[in-house]
RNA sequence: GGCACCAUAGCCAAGUGGUAAGGCCGAGGUCUGCAAAACCUCUAUUCUCCAGUUCGAAUCUGGAUGGUGCCUCCA
């Protein structure tokens, strides 16, 4: 498998520094309100890198922080009059209900910055130990100048900097350097605080992601990834922290996901034309979210619009119909022998399981893997509806469809199983009486009756199936 | 001012040197009592524009146009 790293700017065969093990940090939420779209797209994106390592026989350690302090958090907490940990403890518990509902795993540590202060005071006390801080009136500060690298990750240098520090950026006079950020921040007024050799303060935001990284996943990590706005300054600064600090190559592939924009516009919070998934999934589930966001390649920016989030709604019924009808099938047909159309039909779907893995196998090349189950799911149903077929045949198609959903984190069998209630089912068969007495009238009366009571009738060669209506 | 990115059919979206995947929508057909689902056919001689390299370019090079992001919190 190969993936584009952002250190490198080029593909590189992904390959994990030890043995069968990758590890990997994701850049998580700060956890002040639910999520929107633009956010849940890493948490989706490599989620997926995480199921298709694991498909792939790799053992993965994911780690994805919390970030439960910092101003937005205390200005949240302030403006609700409750305390910065409820507030933290109420939306990681609205994290979850999300994120669980995406088919998001959950990480194997998801580490919070207020619960690993100790280890975020070590880091800056090394660092200050080999000179890359300096303290001002406010905080302890990193000098980026003193780390030689500074820059690499972005492609800045701080010449640039200074000299492009033009219109938007108001000049902190005192900084050494217009890059360099603050490690630990110095108490202000009530705000939480903890001990620290520097005195009572809190943990600047950068030096977070360095300290859990390391103390869940080691020195050096193979991937980390996140945004792309957080190329600069964040992983800069967590590169700049980590590397002094240990001495020791960071992270070896940097991946970032491109944005969710609306009328071509980043999707933020603090532009306010967000959409929170939250709302979003009660209109069209969240399932047809997961599909609309892997739908595009996680590098190419999707503007948001809700035309094409219908049509991610019908192409994934698409799917599902598909299994459904061959489980309908499987249950009302006999089985039938071998023949030169079913074996056709299993090199079809062998073939789809190599598109799949050469697709994703290419930069998580999610729109390619979809084009392997499409193309799947055409020949299931053009095999079944052609041909009597030998259920082992059928349950291998369908079998290996819904595996490679679920690679991508989507079951394609969610909420088919539910009883359809007696009275539909009564319904059901006087309908079938009605037509077998040629009582059109009756027939067609009852099947709205049925649709009126959120069922639809779908007439096949095996008798009336039966489907609950989405929404 | 610096550093990046994007531009493919009505819509969404892959493809990055060998003759345009896939999904949605639409039209026609098959099946059906009628539907639905499904299948078949059709829907970009062409990839924002202009030059160039090449036997060959949506893909490489140069330029233009339009749009966006980062440099401040930010997925």
């Amino acid at each position: 498998m190969q993936v584009y790293n952002d250190l490198t700017r080029k593909k590189e065969k992904l390959t994990p520094l030890k043995d069968n093990h990758f590890t990997i940090y994701v850049c998580g939420p700060t956890v002040y309100d639910l999520f929107h779209l633009g956010n849940a797209r890493p948490f989706i994106v490599y989620d997926t890198l995480r199921r298709y390592l694991l498909y792939k026989g790799y053992d993965v350690t994911y780690v994805q922080n919390f970030t439960d302090i910092d101003d937005k958090m205390i200005n949240r907490a302030s403006a609700r009059e409750i305390s910065v940990k409820e507030l933290a403890e109420e939306m990681i518990a609205e994290y979850y209900y999300d994120a669980d509902r995406l088919n998001v795993m959950r990480a194997d540590n998801h580490p919070r910055a207020t619960e690993s202060i100790a280890e975020i005071i070590d880091m800056i006390q090394i660092l200050e130990e080999k000179g890359y801080t300096y303290t001002l009136d406010d905080g302890v500060y990193y000098d980026t100048s003193k780390f030689e690298d500074y820059g690499k990750l972005s492609g800045r240098n701080l010449e640039e900097q200074e000299v492009g520090a033009s219109a938007r950026v108001d000049l902190e006079i005192a900084k050494r350097n217009i890059s360099d950020f603050v490690l630990w921040k110095y108490k202000k007024d009530d705000e939480p605080s903890w001990d620290s050799p520097w005195g009572e303060g809190r943990p600047g935001w950068h030096i977070e992601c360095s300290a859990m990284s390391k103390k869940y996943l080691g020195d050096t990590i193979d991937i980390h990834a996140g945004g792309m706005d957080l190329i600069f300054p964040h992983h800069e600064n967590e590169i700049a922290q980590s590397e002094a600090a240990n001495e020791k190559q960071f992270v070896r592939y940097w991946m970032h996901n491109g944005f969710i924009n609306v009328d071509n516009v980043k999707m933020a919070k603090s532009g306010g034309n967000f959409f929170l998934v939250r709302e979003l999934a009660k209109e069209y589930g969240y399932d047809v979210i997961r599909f609309f966001m892997l739908q595009a390649h996680y590098r190419m920016p999707i503007n948001f619009e809700s035309e094409p989030l219908i049509a991610a709604s019908n192409g994934w019924q698409r799917i599902k119909s598909c299994i459904s009808n061959v489980k309908f099938l499987l249950s009302h047909e006999d089985d039938h022998s071998s023949s030169e159309h079913s074996q056709a039909l299993a090199k079809y779907t062998t073939e789809a399981v190599q598109e799949f893995e050469r697709a994703m196998d290419d930069d998580l090349n999610t729109s390619d893997a979809f084009a392997a189950i499409f193309n799947l799911v055409r020949q299931v149903n053009s095999y079944t509806a052609e041909y009597d077929l030998p259920k082992e045949t059928l349950i291998n198609a369908a079998d290996t469809i819904v595996k490679l959903c679920s690679i991508l984190g989507l079951d394609p069998e969610d909420d088919q199983d539910e009883e359809i209630p007696a009275d539909v089912m009564e319904k059901v068969e006087l309908r079938n009486e009605a037509k077998e007495n040629r009582d059109f009238a009756l027939a067609d009366q009852l099947r709205d009756e049925i649709l009126e009571q959120g069922y639809r009738i779908e007439d096949t060669a095996q008798g009336p199936k039966v489907i609950k209506e989405e929404k």
